[in-house]
DNA sequence: CCTAGACCTTCCCACCATGGCAAGGTCAAC
DNA sequence: GTTGACCTTGCCATGGTGGGAAGGTCTAGG
């Protein structure tokens, strides 16, 4: 199967399929006389497994960490579940931070009139000083 | 004022001020004779509006285009809201998708027993198979 | 007067994940 | 044998930020 195939299979681009092999997060891919890219069913799990993981929002180290857990089949569940809640606990941060974001800018929009006048909460709020 | 007091009055960092210069989203500073950079009051305003713009989650672009409304006297609160509330959007959806990972794999999290046996529904789940 | 150190200058490189483009090789179908 | 769909490598760009190098400027103290 060659790349274009294993990406739609995959839900990698083959843009990106290439990219985590100059990396070295996937093995380089055999290769046919043509020189073009060679993907086995082994191969096209292990990407599976990466797009999920992204998909997941874990980082590229995250996902070779994972790669790592799983090809140790002799690793406690303990391992995954400690990085597994780390990044729960890194996307509860990301969330919480978004969400004061979100909240404050919110607030700003409820006071502002939205009319043809120029008074505006929202850019006043901006506007406090070159400090605080 | 030279960069460094600029960069701690505002929060902006040296680095940041001399970048939003070269981008143009601040106008190139005064130099004294020596070549440094030479912060105004006003200066310290226009920065302290953009970090906290930053501090909103606001991209560059919108911000560019916040500093021109608020250089407009004129123009109606109406323009400010709009962008602020297509923003708002933004956030929500940002916050949606990451809530959307954080759930599937806090779902995951709470199935794996952590122990020390292998069997792990975490990488079981990323392992399903080439597709899907 | 000289030096140390704290500041400033410009310029280039790095991150992370991804896309785009260009110039060229390969293969299948018509 | 040409067309078109695929592949190859390689380089550049994004956005917002930090790091560092190599060198100029200023101030305080001996």
């Amino acid at each position: 199967m060659q790349i274009g195939e294993a990406a739609k299979a995959t839900g990698v681009s083959a843009k990106m399929i290439r990219h985590y092999e100059s990396i070295g997060l996937v093995p380089a891919a055999d290769r046919r006389d043509s020189n073009y890219r060679d993907y086995s069913h082994h191969d096209l799990h292990r990407l599976g497994f990466i797009r999920r993981a992204r998909d997941l929002g874990f980082s590229m180290d995250e996902i070779r960490d994972l790669l790592k857990l799983w090809a140790d089949r002799a690793r406690a569940s303990s391992e995954v579940k400690v990085l597994a809640q780390s990044h729960v606990a890194a996307l509860d941060a990301k969330i919480k931070l978004l969400q004061e974001m979100r909240n404050t800018l919110d607030h700003l929009v409820e006071a502002c009139n939205g009319d043809h006048r120029p008074d505006c909460p929202i850019i006043e709020s901006l506007a406090l000083g070159p400090l605080h």
